[in-house]
DNA sequence: GAGTTTGAAACT
DNA sequence: CAGTTTCAAACTC
């Protein structure tokens, strides 16, 4: 691999901190791994028997190891045994069953954009035990050989990975054996006892076991998988066994061999930049995202990512890894520093909408509470919220929907109303989870927009992911949602377009994606359209000396942190939807999807462009000037500064005086569930959405609020005097607050807040305001601790 | 396509 | 944190 000075530079900072296997030893993940109970091996075989077919001659091979085993059982269990084991446990515990559903999605990443994954998660058949208890036999005999079996040699780096993670082969033999000879099987019959125990209050152990358990085993194949990469056909024909790709090879199916040499050949390239376009973007983002899931989750802080992070020479490593590490620690979270009797269950109702989705997502956030809370909340939010949203659908509907991982899935969909039709929900679950997996970034964002904006334009069709890149909305790489009146512009503007800007766009269009044009930021600046936007460079860039690429993973995710920490909304989209509030009169029949509706998050600060301009990013997202603006001479189109704008989102362009009003609403409102939650979470059920916005003290003055700082709102609603402050329309910008952290550690009953705040908190982007004209409030509070 | 303008991001 | 510099997109020629 090529690497430049910068990036040796980069890697070798890390060196330090990635050989440090006792990073990982010491996490709660290596804990975890010296207790690791015996694998349910019987539902791993039949499940791997599932996915290969069932009339395969003999067990896959891919089970290397008792950590390796599972990638296709663990996407089962998932949603079949946990989920119905534990349908009952989501009710009272959500938390813990939901996050385990990323490795499995993170596993239809891998291989999949054809869809060879997807075929086999669309057909789950019933479990073989006699077959798979000849299978568990066999493994454990056959472990110390086909460990080796599928890795050619001097496959260094991601075998370091690995055995950073899991140790040496031989290392994985003997733990093999030692787990053998504890025999302590925990099948899904007894996971599904272990949910019954869950639910009854009597243990949590068995439960959270098995889940971590479930997701460590992921990893181990997202690392088998990363080693495939590396290592030539022989690896990759295990791997891409392991990642469903073989299921064609081996038994005659309903997909061809084309189609499973298509999928091989993805693995073999490492899943990104293949396929669609569409796909691409989609799958450049989820690899962005994972690993940053990982990295921010794993070590249970923000500051420690690097303590856990190998060279970037080995960032070959999928994400896919880091992804499902990142899940791991955070079941291991939520198991070791939740009591899951926190969550009332009043509270966690199966969700039968995106918003009861993220309700639960926000429970789990509560029950994580004593856990550190990444300085990125977004990303720690979505992550949360997103698995929240994608278990609720699976536990809401195990059957079909549930193997709607694939992007073309989502598109089928995606044209149902997801305020009405579950499936719809459903999907939009799935789509955040898969776009997604990623949290707080845009690459989180880009993911979670995904599903938010399909959630919240839910009348509109789910669009692949990069879409809207038609859109050319620059903080929107991938957003969907556009209406159909936004594409008619979008077509008018274009015919309208000088043959350069044509081309331009047309490129944008037939590739579906960003394209950048760095040539000194490296990729790795906010500069950097793609990076800004959470998504890896694509071929057709013109960057020069990029490093936003899957293979500079660690690069990538180690600038981002910095990023963020300097500004955790950096990786936000610019622009939020107004509509997405909770307004006193919001209903979800309004429409959400017009220009009007969104604004720019922190707003232009254009001179001389008068916001009629594509220099400005209101303009240039569509959107009207707000007062968050502090443009000069604004003319934009789309709304215009200072004056409150009474237009269709009036609500958000209120008058000062009920800006300010709808902050104080907004304040009293979060603060009342967040302090009423640790006795009654009932209370968090609480919409801020029905907040009235009547109770403030008017004021002649705008109030510049950040939008996305849901959390910080919370957290700062201890002293709401220092929240409402006035500021002139046009002040200058105020940068995202220095101590975020800190407030964030302050108040662990914050995110307690109602179903409403999960809903705009999850998402990293837009959606992260309470509601709209909780925005204000939000950035007052910014301002105050300036 | 080269050069200029613009404003966000980054830096000091 | 205000001022300056850097940067890349947008724009003009």
């Amino acid at each position: 691999m090529d690497r430049t000075p910068e990036a040796n530079r980069i890697a070798a900072t890390k060196s330090s901190s990635i050989s440090s296997s006792p990073a990982v030893q010491e996490s709660p993940f290596s804990n975890f791994l010296s207790n690791l109970s015996p694998l349910n091996t019987a539902t791993t075989a039949s499940y791997t028997q599932t996915l290969l077919g069932t009339n395969l001659p003999t067990p896959p091979v891919v089970f290397t190891s008792p950590h390796i085993n599972l990638q296709r059982e663990t996407s089962f269990l998932e949603r079949d045994d946990i989920v119905e084991a534990g349908s009952e446990v989501y009710k009272e515990c959500n938390t813990n069953i939901v996050q385990i559903q990323n490795p499995s999605f993170e596993e239809v990443q891998l291989c999949s954009p054809s869809g060879c994954v997807d075929e086999y998660l669309a057909d789950p058949v019933e479990v073989d035990s006699t077959w798979s208890a000849d299978l568990r036999s066999q493994r454990t005999n056959e472990v110390p050989r086909l460990l080796h079996s599928g890795f050619a040699p001097g496959e260094e780096s991601n075998t370091e990975v690995c055995d950073i993670m899991f140790g040496s082969p031989e290392n994985e033999a003997v733990l093999l054996s030692d787990q053998a000879e504890k025999n302590l099987p925990l099948s899904s019959l007894e996971m599904s006892q272990a949910a019954i125990n869950q639910r009854d209050g009597k243990k949590t152990e068995e439960l959270s076991r098995f889940i971590f358990e479930k997701v460590k085993e992921s990893d181990v194949n997202a690392c088998l998988v990363s080693r495939a990469q590396n290592c030539g056909e022989n690896a990759a024909k295990v791997n891409l066994h392991r990642a469903g790709c073989q299921y064609d090879e081996k038994n005659a199916s309903s997909q061809s061999r084309e189609d499973s040499n298509e999928c091989k050949q993805r693995v073999q390239k490492g899943f990104v930049k293949e396929g669609g376009q569409n796909e691409r973007g989609i799958r450049r983002h989820l690899q962005f995202e994972a690993a940053k899931a990982y990295k921010f989750t794993i070590l249970g802080n923000s500051e420690s990512p690097n303590s856990l992070t190998h060279d970037a020479t080995n960032s070959r490593s999928p994400s896919i890894l880091t992804n499902l590490k990142s899940l791991a620690s955070s079941h291991f979270d939520n198991r070791a520093s939740s009591s899951l009797q926190d969550v009332s269950c009043d509270t966690l109702q199966f969700p039968s909408s995106p918003y009861e989705s993220f309700t639960s997502a926000q429970i789990g956030v509560n029950s994580t509470t004593s856990a550190p809370i990444h300085s990125v909340i977004g990303l720690h939010l979505n992550r949360i919220s997103r698995s929240t949203s994608l278990s609720s659908d699976i536990f809401s509907s195990k059957k079909s929907i549930g193997y709607l991982s694939m992007p073309e899935q989502m598109l089928e969909h995606g044209s149902n109303n997801i305020a009405t039709n579950s499936s719809s929900i459903l999907t939009s679950a799935v789509s955040g989870k898969i776009y997604v997996h990623v949290a707080s970034g845009q690459q989180e964002s880009q993911a979670v927009t995904e599903a938010n904006s399909f959630t919240f334009h839910s009348t509109d069709t789910m669009k692949p992911p990069c879409h809207s890149m038609l859109v050319d909305q620059e903080t929107a790489p991938c957003e969907v949602g556009m209406s159909a009146s936004q594409e008619t512009d979008e077509v008018e503007e274009l015919n309208q377009l000088s043959p350069k800007r044509k081309r331009r766009r047309d490129a944008y269009m037939s590739e579906g994606c960003k394209r950048c044009n760095c040539r000194r930021s490296k990729c790795l600046k906010l500069y950097c359209e793609c990076f800004a936007a959470g998504v890896y460079c694509v071929d057709s860039c013109a960057c020069v000396n990029c490093y936003n690429k899957p293979e500079f993973e660690d690069t990538v995710l180690d600038i981002r942190q910095q990023i963020e920490a300097r500004n955790p909304l950096a990786f936000t989209p610019k622009v939020v939807d107004n509509a997405i509030d909770s307004s006193p009169n919001f209903t979800e029949e309004q429409d959400l999807t017009t220009p009007s509706s969104a604004r720019h998050k922190r707003g232009c600060n254009c001179k001389k462009s008068k916001c009629l301009k594509r220099y400005c990013e209101c303009f240039q997202a569509k959107v009207g000037c707000s007062s968050a603006c502090r443009c000069e001479g604004c003319k934009n189109t789309f709304g215009v500064t200072p004056e409150p704008v009474y237009n269709r989102a009036k609500k958000w362009e209120a008058h000062p005086a009920e800006k300010l009003d709808n902050v104080k609403g907004a304040i009293a409102c979060i603060k009342a569930p967040a302090f009423s939650s640790a006795s009654s979470s009932n209370s968090a059920k609480i919409p801020q959405a029905q907040l009235p916005s009547s109770q403030l003290q008017p004021s002649g003055a705008h109030y510049d609020i950040p939008y996305d700082d849901t959390p910080e709102i919370l957290e700062e609603t201890s002293n709401p005097t220092k929240v409402v402050r006035a500021s002139s329309p046009n002040q200058k910008r105020v940068s995202p607050p220095q101590s975020r952290s800190r407030l964030r550690e302050r108040s662990p009953t914050g995110l307690r807040s109602g179903r409403k705040f999960i809903l705009q908190a999850m998402p990293s982007f837009p959606p992260l305001t309470p509601h709209r004209n909780s925005k204000e409030g939000t950035n007052e509070i910014e301002n105050d601790d300036k």
